[in-house]
DNA sequence: TATGTTAACAACCATCTAGTTGATAAAGCG
DNA sequence: CGCTTTATCAACTAGATGGTTGTTAACATA
């Protein structure tokens, strides 16, 4: 996979749930497959309007579609939301780390020089 | 916190990462905090470009930024990037539990009736 | 005070998005 | 074959986004 085809990937799949509609959508389906349709009864936009959205989460990786007769039953992908959390995790991983280490140092160097905790604006650099 | 801001708060934080210029910064800042043109430095807008997406990210609560003289580090808010893998994770466990459950379902249907695994488009109600 | 640095603000523009209406396709049913 | 259901495609509008340039504010330093 390229660089910046799972940039795009991550792009559209966190635009995608950058919207209260496609949330529920996701929540909705997390308990099932639903159709067009039913996904779009609980809202008062239009299934054409609900149909661009599930294109928007289909692009990105997050639903797929069957088929059963004239239905188009939508899918929940839980690996692509995995994806997600684990670009997420990463960095937050990375900070809290960072955190505690600088935690750390300010508390000790405490001991011996009071005034090094007045600056926390450190650089990593 | 009201259900709307909730709401609020999860677009805007998600619409920021849907960026890779956001992420990237997200992903310097993990590192430690840093100032507006050291996070302009690696791309090719104008610090200007570069202020409006930490806004974006600000606005998402995602980032703070402090005060040294005319400097405004900005610094990472790891927790609220746990809120997001927090709502992720909710509805993907959601999600393969209930894969689980179908698929051992299936198994077990299978000894006595092989027909049971043709159509695996059951719905959850 | 004058100068340079850092960063925000304002206005503007091109593009994209979310929703609509209207028409069309595909499948099942009378 | 007609009719209904399900869902997509096409075209359009209002509003948001990402970028620019130009200007201004805040601060340090000479």
């Amino acid at each position: 996979m390229d660089a910046t085809e799972a940039d795009d990937r991550l792009d559209r799949a966190f635009m995608a749930l950058a919207d209260p509609v496609r949330r529920r959508i996701v929540a909705r389906l997390s308990r099932g497959p639903a159709t067009v349709t039913e996904l779009a009864e609980p809202f008062d936009i239009t299934t054409q309007g609900v149909s661009k959205h599930i294109q928007v989460l289909e692009s990105a990786g997050l639903v797929t579609r069957s088929r059963v007769a004239q239905r188009r039953p939508v899918h929940l992908d839980a690996a692509a939301l995995e994806t997600l959390t684990e670009w997420i995790d990463r960095y937050r991983l990375i900070a809290e780390q960072r955190f505690r280490r600088l935690d750390a140092l300010l508390t000790t160097a405490a001991d011996g020089d009071a005034a090094a905790a007045s600056d926390p604006e450190q650089r990593s650099s």
